[in-house]
DNA sequence: TTTGAAAGTTAGACAAT
DNA sequence: ATTGTCTAACTTTCAAA
């Protein structure tokens, strides 16, 4: 990881569509060593894919809420039973597993709040190992589309 | 949003860097339409960027915590200003603003707890807005990275 | 809207440095 | 490791259906 390596981590983080060339002409080298450099981060997993991001309420879900879930017993069979459960469903966007309090924060996102409610109640507190759960409609969320180094 | 936009915006959810030759082929049409329809969900906003995604770990910032603060006076002014103060901290990867007991929620990664200590006392609790927060280190974090319609 | 064909551009491989 | 060159593959435009 260094100077380039850095910089061309930045510049797909902001455009991951963008050609090679032009990544290569942003960096000031040649096109085949941009795609050289592109690999190796890609091979080393410092690059984990290219996703188009979307707008949720372009897909009928503008309505999001945090859940915080405790679950017991805490062993890890339970918890990874649990987060596979939520992984499934389409509702959920983002699973956490924290320490602390809860057990779980899951970002979901749905149609309305009639249909929070019934996931909350259909999908959720069925479950053995829910021993409990807040919901929080989220109002706002802001994600840093660029992630760097630090320091 | 017919059956096509939404395997186009599937597909490249899944791998925003195929091309588009390769995505028409996947859905049986011809580059020339899905190049058009590709536009047209960029155009209307359904598609709102291409972002390659990154390891944090390799990035030196294996450390992850979320960060449920409370602030006061709940105003507007307030609630901008101490979400513009975090999103220009480069720790800070996302914030949601929710209903409820808390009013912000952070996520952040660092380089290590030493780190993570620092970030609280020295970012977060000195800002007058900020009367509590608690922080719960992240286990584990896993994020669908295909978002669909529901029903 | 969708398409095929044409023209311009790019990706990817490779030998040389 | 980086580069220029090469070929195959690709993107993009546009006239026609």
């Amino acid at each position: 990881m260094d100077e380039l390596d850095t910089a061309i981590v930045r510049e797909l983080q902001r455009d991951a569509r963008q050609t090679n060339r032009e990544l290569a002409r942003t960096l000031g080298i040649a096109p085949s060593t941009c795609l050289e450099r592109v690999r190796g981060l890609r091979n080393r997993g410092v690059i984990t894919g290219y996703r188009a991001t979307v707008d949720l309420r372009s897909l009928g879900r503008p309505v999001q809420a945090l859940l915080a879930v405790r679950i017991r017993p805490l062993s890890r069979e339970v918890i990874e039973g649990f987060k596979a459960y939520l992984v499934t469903m389409d509702e959920v966007l983002s699973v956490y597993v924290v320490a602390g309090g809860d057990d779980f924060l899951v970002h979901v996102a749905v149609g309305d709040v009639d249909r929070l409610h019934a996931f909350l109640m259909d999908r959720l507190s069925g479950r053995k190992e829910v021993v409990d759960f807040r919901s929080s409609i989220i109002y706002q969320h802001v994600a840093s589309d660029v992630i760097t180094e630090l320091d």
